[in-house]
DNA sequence: GATGAATGAGCCTTCATTCAT
DNA sequence: AATGAATGAAGGCTCATTCAT
């Protein structure tokens, strides 16, 4: 009921001088946040404080904390891709391609595994946001499928069920990633766990089958 | 590591009058739902509901939130994991008992993946309740590892990373459980999956490497 | 996020002795909350503050605002319709049984009115709960109408349209509660009030049309 | 009661590019929506999409949510009383002059009943807005109670309450307007609707009492 | 004259947890 | 062993209002 208005609040602050866009602060705190804790337990406060801004501002920009995760993980998942497609470009054997983008994975924080993500906000995000972000992450493998077919189709490598290929391939790399309960990963070094990994996959894939 | 348990006493219980005693009920629907729906969306009112008891019921026989979170992912790894030394156990060859593994897995809705509630649940749980789940799900993989040590020094396959072959074999038969955006899956039967699974797995590990 | 627990606090105090139900302080808080402001502008906690209790006791009982709401507004809505009711059924003429039903009214702070509040909680009602108050308003006049119809029956009144002669008797007494800008009612007593509303009304309805 | 309007210049206003001040179509809009609504549950947003401007445009013109309402309503009963006076100077009788405006208001969705408004927006105005308000509303009366006392002078009718005679016409008016449950009105016709409530009030006040 | 950006305050609702019985 | 009642703390979202341009 709260009657009386009193003290003088609202509104826009005098503001001292913008640096980056608000909307840009608030994307890559939410990044931040929903990749170390989840969907759920970040809430838009966390967000708001982490970038500096008020619940209010988030919400002026993004409709709803569903929007909002899916905006942050469709932009992340968009920027892993488009990474991997620059690694696959390069003019070099596809081992050695897909060397370089086991390199770059095993280093950078971000994840491949959304699973985890999409199960986790699965009953807060609309169906549409749901498909959007199935379609993201479809991207990011079929940017590595792309390679298997293209090298298939030059008769670099014999005919492999691609998507499959490509599927296992991240998997794979994610291993590299995995952390033991004391802390530490399989292998001493980024490139060694590069190194066992491709070469892992490629006998996998590519070898003719052990006798 | 003596499967020492405490207070409620050992052996068959006395008597079955509630032919599910609440707190089973309560741990199947706890299982239920979480896998389902992660830690932060299920409530405990959820799990109550679903078990047909009352909240205060629940937290009768689990002090928290976390704690029965904790029991009931345990409680599952470990029967994973039993279900996998069972399988590991047969009189076959190593490539016979993994497929074997492979296809049991791939059946089952229950994940390997525990990463996506590890993370999810991870501010929420104490250290000692983290480590407990990690030790449970480091069973898991412990369980395969074992088996490849084993058929090392029989000398039945070359000398691996044992502990990485476990990783990465869990982590290709849980490619073979994706799903892709149309809702399909890479293969059209369990067999085949499993087989073109266990093609690309044993390859990888155990053919020489292709010239 | 807001990782640690601290403090203590949340579960039901210590308590000291029951009173009157918490079901029944909510209720009563709500109705006069509700009648004076409407529905908008009352808030759950003003309720929960009004009755002394937190407001996640009055969800503890009720569902919703909405849910709150309804409940109160039929209750009230009963309240006077078994009032009225009462008070037609004496053993007095048809007149003096309207005199006594307007002179009730004039008297109470309750509302015949409800149009107001249902235009304002229209679009936050569900369509079973609107209709359910249309219900019970209905109830309401159908009691007067009653009263019109049996007296019709038995002959002691002229035939008429006997709901609008009750909607219009409701609306006539209902000028009779108007304040005007001063703050002062039309009439100087209740008593004379109903008197001249009754004549107004029975003339309205029972006398040979003025030639 | 000059009514002295303040700033803008008056007469014609210079040129008629923008065919409807934004001004206008924000008191359209609002007056649209809070007739429909009430006062809460319209935000200033939903006004400015409504009027096609932005929020603060709403502000530029209005100092307040409260003023920009108080405005409306006042303009609204103002423009009901023009027209009711306007009736009421008919060259005709008195019973002919009220069936018109009977007719008129049974027509019109705009509301003789401001007391719902009056409640739910009550605690948010200002003591002068409301008086203003009152004011208002009262002058609708004010020109059906004029019509009565100068019918009085001139004899046409026997003396009576000029001011409670004009509250129970218009009370009697908005019983036409009444909506049954199932959404239909008391009578089929708009003109067999006036013509039942016009004989009701002429001769509830102008009847000699039935004997 | 008009508007984009920003915010403080509040509101409805949910939830883990506790206590007395 | 089981439960009904109660609560503190958030959490998502809305909104009137303000300021700089």
């Amino acid at each position: 009921m709260t009657t009386q208005r009193f003290g003088r609040s609202p509104g826009r602050p005098k503001s001292a001088e913008k640096s980056v866009s608000t909307k840009e602060s608030v994307l890559h705190a939410a990044a931040s946040l929903f990749l170390q804790n989840g969907f759920q337990k970040v809430s838009i406060d966390d967000i708001a404080k982490e970038a500096g801004v008020t619940k209010a501002s988030v919400y002026y920009y993004f409709g709803s904390k569903a929007e909002l995760f899916t905006e942050t993980m469709i932009a992340m998942m968009k920027r892993i891709r488009e990474q991997i497609a620059q690694l696959l470009q390069a003019d070099t054997s596809l081992y050695e391609r897909l060397l370089a983008v086991a390199v770059a994975h095993l280093r950078s924080t971000a994840t491949f595994d959304l699973e985890g993500f999409m199960r986790e906000s699965r009953t807060s995000l609309s169906e549409e946001q749901m498909e959007q972000m199935r379609l993201a992450e479809e991207g990011m493998y079929e940017c590595v499928e792309e390679a298997f077919l293209q090298a298939i189709q030059e008769e670099d490598i014999p005919e492999v069920n691609a998507r499959f290929a490509a599927h296992s391939f991240i998997a794979l790399v994610r291993v590299g990633n995995y952390r033991q309960p004391d802390g530490s990963f399989f292998f001493e070094t980024t490139e060694e766990a590069a190194a066992q990994i491709m070469s892992v996959f490629w006998n996998g894939f590519f070898s003719s089958p052990a006798s």
